[in-house]
Parts: C-alpha cells; structure tokens; sequence
DNA sequence: TTGAGAGATATTGGATCCATTGGAGGCTTC
DNA sequence: GAAGCCTCCAATGGATCCAATATCTCTCAA
C-alpha cells in the first residue's frame, strides 16, 4: 500500500487521508451542522423531496436551533437544498434534464481542474491511484464503487490549488449523488468493464503527465457517463 | 425603445426589468442582508481584505445580528467572503492566478449557458441588447460601462433556465468584479473598441441563432480579456 | 360524502442574553 | 530597548425566548 499523499486543498480533504492533525482551528457549529446534513444527503438518509426540520437536526446534533439555521444557509448557497421563506428547507428534485446539464458543466470544468493537478501529482498519487483502481476491478458492491469512483477522480484533482474550481466540481458531485447511485444500483456491475478501460486510460496519461489525453479521455468519461444516464429514464422516477 | 423582454431565470433578475410584481413571498431577512452586503461588495463600497462586522451591518440594516449571521453564511458559501471561526469575515484578496482561473472557469461555462439561451432569445431581447450595445458605444464613463457590459452578457444567458449555472456565472462575474472595475479604469476607453466588435459579432450570431459561431465568439471574448488582463498586474497590487 | 372554514398545532423568523474567543495595549523583565 | 506576558475590551458563538407564518385537523354544512 502506497503512502497517502499529501494534499493541498481544503476543499478535498475528505478524499485525502487525515495526516497529523494540522493545529487548524474547530470548525464553528454551523460548518459540523452542514457536513452532517451534507452526508446524511449524500448517502441518501435524507430522500430527495423530503424535508427538513430545523429541531429534528438540533435534537440530533445535541444543540440549539441556531446553528443549524446557519448551516442550511450554507448548504442552500451549495444548492444541495432548496428553502422557500417560513416554509422550510428540503432536498431538491432534480429531472433527466438537470441532471444532464450538471453532467455538461462537469465535461467542461473538471478538465481544467485536473489541467491545474497534473504538474504537481507525485508517484504516491499514481500509486493511490492504481489501488483505488484494483479495489474497483474486484468487482466491489454498488456503494463501495461509488465511494472509490468518487476517490479517484476526486484524487486526480486534489493538487489543483483552486477552491473556487475544487468546491464547484465537488459541488456538482454531490448534486448528482443521488441518481448516481440509482444509476449503478439499475445496471449493476453490467458495463463496469467499460469504466475501467477508461480510468485505466486516464491514469496511464496522468503518469505520462500528457494533460491533453488526460482531457481527452476524462471529458469523453463524464460525456459517455452522461449519454448512458439519458438513456435510463426510470432513474428519475418519481415514486 | 424596445419593450423588456421577459426572463425566467430568478437568479438573472438584476438584469431583467422588474415587471408587475409577482405574487411571491417576500425574501427572508437574511436574504436582504446578503443582497445589501453582494450589493456593498461589487460597488466597492467593501474593499477587498476589509473586515465586515456583524454588529454595524446589523445596526445599517436596522435589524439584529442573526439574519446578518446567516447571510455571512450564503455570502461565504457563495465564496464572495471569507470566514475565520471567532475571527469573522473579510472580502478576499484574489491574486492573478486566482482571478485568471476564474475567467477560466467563464470561458468554459458561460458558452454553455448561452448554447441553452439561444433558441429561447427572442427579437425583444436582440432590441435589447443593441440598445445596450449602442450606449456603450456612445462612450460611457467606466462605471456606467461595466453595469452595460454585464448587462449585455447576462441578458444573453438570461433564457437559460438552469439555475445551478447561471448562479455559478453570476457568482464568477461577481468574484472578479474588482479586478474588472481596476482594469478598466487603468486602460480607460483606450481598447473598447476591440470590446465593441466581439459585442457586435456576438449580436449577429445570436441573431442568426447560429450557437457554433456564438459559442466561439464569447469564449474568444472571455479569453481575450483574460489574457489582458494577464499583461496588466498592477490591477493586482495590494497598496 | 365532500368541501370550506376555524381553530389548534407545528415550524420557522427574529431579538436578546450570556459565554467564549481573539486581539490590542500596557506592563514587567531581561 | 525589546521580547514576552497579562489584562481588558471588542467581536463572534450559541441558547433561549417570543412572534409570525404555515400546516394540520376537526367540525359543520351543502
């Protein structure tokens, strides 16, 4: 096993192992309040369409209402959810269409945040890389591929020192999570083949540090990700 | 002069004439604060690296410090402050690389927002946009030339319905709005007329709906000043 | 049976209070 | 005179209270 490279960007640090712990100052409430809501909707706890009640989270986070204000502020800016005035905040719905253009905004943005990474990626970073890969190869259950997919390309960006681009692509990531997984959860492990071939295509340009095959093959990825999604409708059924 | 046309996309209603009001409900406290302070932010009435207290906006306002505590949330999530846990927020100093990825970031993004505009643009909107476009030609002071000019642009994309990008474009037209107020002052009208042209190219495509021309013109447009704004790094000068 | 309306309940919006933290300024000490 | 420490003040963090709004429910009448 590789030794975890060192990352540089706050806004990935979730895909970063957790190093010796920098004397960085507690996160406030409100930043702990978001990250809770955030991966309760990431991982689906939190359906799309349903709401969210400020006191249930205070109760559950063991605090007062306040924070917890905050944080649906924050997450409403993210577009993670949706509020309306005195009515509440909720995760949104999105259809085909949404969804598709979020895939086109990551055709177009997470190349330029993976032209920003290349020069500055170490041997580790390939290393890690490759073992994400051979976990992924194995043939892992739905929410493991998810979690790995997800560490992988998250990885190839993670030294693009940018975060105003980094928390944009992660943004879109997470708007999308959610169809994501009714996605692989409808094909299975069926054109995972497919996957493979391409992130093994893109690691190979990333050693060769080639940031113009690395484009290349990344946007073709997310384009063939997108055109596959379209042909499934029933991912965004609303039942 | 031409009537307004209509838009449909909330988060571009700054360039849209406010026709009869709708019967929506009135924004939440906090999301007036957040709009006096974007407001506040833009004009430079907040400099970059200037400290924002709660207690004097809330004082300006005439409310308490909460509502002011939640917009310092959206306002940091939509990345035009920063924030320090028990330190407080401050508009960031962006540098060159920062700033030229963000046009970046524009050159990849907006074609995109205009590619969905299109089919919609109907000839109010072209009436519209030359009536701006004949404004700025009549030689306008720097200050009436930048409201103009994103006037121009964000009425362009105004019929992308798509609110996860046409907020992302807006959120990069307000991070570089500084820099773009600095470089204009520094080079005054001196190369406007460059401006002009790929304003007046742009119009004409739009006109012939033709988005392969459109997509190519604005993205030379947001690359052409990128690059201008490369030669220029005394508008980065922290005095 | 169903629809409208009034009242009850639940939830969000805003203000104020106190605790905690950061920083400025003066003081001591070497 | 300068570095380090301490104290005080200012600003932020969080909790609680009350008001305003929305939502639910029960009743009553067509």
């Amino acid at each position: 096993m590789s030794t975890h490279p060192t990352g540089r960007n706050a806004a990935l640090a979730d895909v970063q192992p957790a190093g010796p712990e920098p004397a960085v100052a507690a996160p406030a409430a409100s930043h702990r309040v978001a990250a809770f809501l955030r991966e309760a909707i990431l991982s689906g706890e939190i359906a799309p369409g349903e709401r969210i009640r400020q006191e249930d989270v205070a109760e559950r986070i063991g605090g007062s209402r306040l924070p917890v204000r905050e944080a649906v502020r924050m997450l409403e800016a993210e577009g993670l959810i949706e509020y309306e005035t005195n009515k509440g905040a909720r995760v949104p719905v999105l259809g085909m269409r949404e969804v598709d253009l979020i895939y086109q905004m990551r055709e177009r943005l997470e190349p330029l945040a993976l032209i920003e990474s290349i020069p500055r990626l170490t041997d580790a970073h390939f290393d890690e890389l490759g073992d994400i890969q051979a976990q992924i190869e194995q043939g892992v259950d739905v929410a493991s591929f998810l979690q790995l997919d997800r560490r992988f390309h998250l990885l190839t960006y993670s030294l693009c020192e940018f975060d105003a681009l980094t928390s944009m692509v992660i943004r879109l990531w997470n708007a999308t999570q959610h169809h994501r997984r009714m996605f692989m959860a409808l094909i299975g492990s069926g054109q995972r083949w497919v996957v493979n071939a391409e992130h093994n295509l893109l690691l190979e340009s990333l050693r060769r540090r080639d940031a113009v095959d690395a484009e290349r093959y990344l946007q073709g990825h997310i384009r063939r990700t997108r055109i596959e999604l379209s042909r499934h409708p029933e991912v965004f059924d609303r039942t």
